[in-house]
DNA sequence: ACCTGAACACCGTTCAAGT
DNA sequence: ACCTGAACACCGTTCAAGT
């Protein structure tokens, strides 16, 4: 790729990035003219509207996967978990605009396009809990990914801590029975 | 209202509901055309997009609380709260389209729009349970409906059973921890 | 090899003319 | 009072012409 390409195709995120920072309406010629490039310049590096958000996704799913890998060195899974859905929760209210605008059938997709990064690290916790005897054996990682989708219809005026009350209901669903 | 005028009212809802049936990416002019009537009629009758969403959500969701009074009759709170969630999870699969096409924040709204019908059903559930010492005291109905979001968020394909236990893990979060 | 932006298609929305 | 559908605006997408 030419230098002056991969700029362009850099720009172009950076602006995507930022729009969907304030909504979840992306319009696609916007990007282009924030970007400072012609539309169909945006649409040589991202043939699709998934393509683009897909690649906006993908660096933050990479940064969510790490964070859990920390959280886990410190703490127990539950309480590791715990913390993690919380990161997650502030991710998807500052970027409201990435989940939303995916559409439901590209959330699901991304998964298995980018090996899982996020399935990978809810498995991370439930593997420690189900060894640490805290979480149930019952439970995968899809199934918690899917009902964090939740998080994609908060309205961003609902205060913290009620999203942080519910997310601890659904830590409270995946423990245990002792 | 004359009644050509009811009788088109009518007519728009029923091929909105129809359309919404098969997919959540309803074009105003598909349903004025599936309903025999010009296009300014359904914006006389309807006048934002929004405004024809609701009146077809309405119905449904006058159904679903009827239901959750239905269940709560033949049975003790956490076990007809079990039951109405997937009825709840049947309705969003056939109907993806509703809760799919609302704008999130006017998800939000519908709550308060139509005198909360769904808020108080679920209340009816909550409060039995309290009652009853099953459900824990610390969960409001707004929580709930807030959870249940994520099936707005499911692929159809996703086999019911999934489903099913994702709205198991959610109703074990509710219990009361003996 | 890559870029630009005019041009086309599509759909939401309005409104002048009709009954 | 209500309806129709042509017309306009907007945005996604393509492609001929340029560098």
């Amino acid at each position: 790729m030419r230098s002056d390409a991969a700029g362009n195709r850099e720009r172009i995120l950076e602006s995507a990035r930022r729009i969907l920072t304030t909504s979840s309406d992306v319009k696609l010629n916007a990007v282009a003219k924030a970007a400072g490039v012609g539309q169909g310049t945006l649409y040589r590096h991202f043939p699709t509207r998934d393509a683009l958000l897909n690649e906006v996704y993908r660096a933050d799913a990479e940064g969510l996967a790490e964070s859990a890998r920390a959280l886990l060195l410190t703490d127990d899974a539950e309480s590791a978990l715990r913390a993690w859905v919380k990161h997650v929760a502030e991710y998807a209210r500052v970027k409201q605009g990435v989940l939303a605008a995916l559409s439901p059938t590209s959330g699901q997709q991304l998964a298995s396009q980018h090996g899982g990064t996020i399935d990978q690290a809810v498995d991370l916790f439930l593997e420690a809990g189900k060894r640490e005897g805290t979480i149930r054996s019952d439970v995968d990682a899809r199934e918690v990914v899917t009902l964090l989708g939740f998080l994609s219809r908060v309205d961003p005026a609902e205060p913290v801590e009620r999203v942080h009350h519910i997310l601890d209901l659904i830590v409270d669903g995946l423990r245990a029975t002792a």
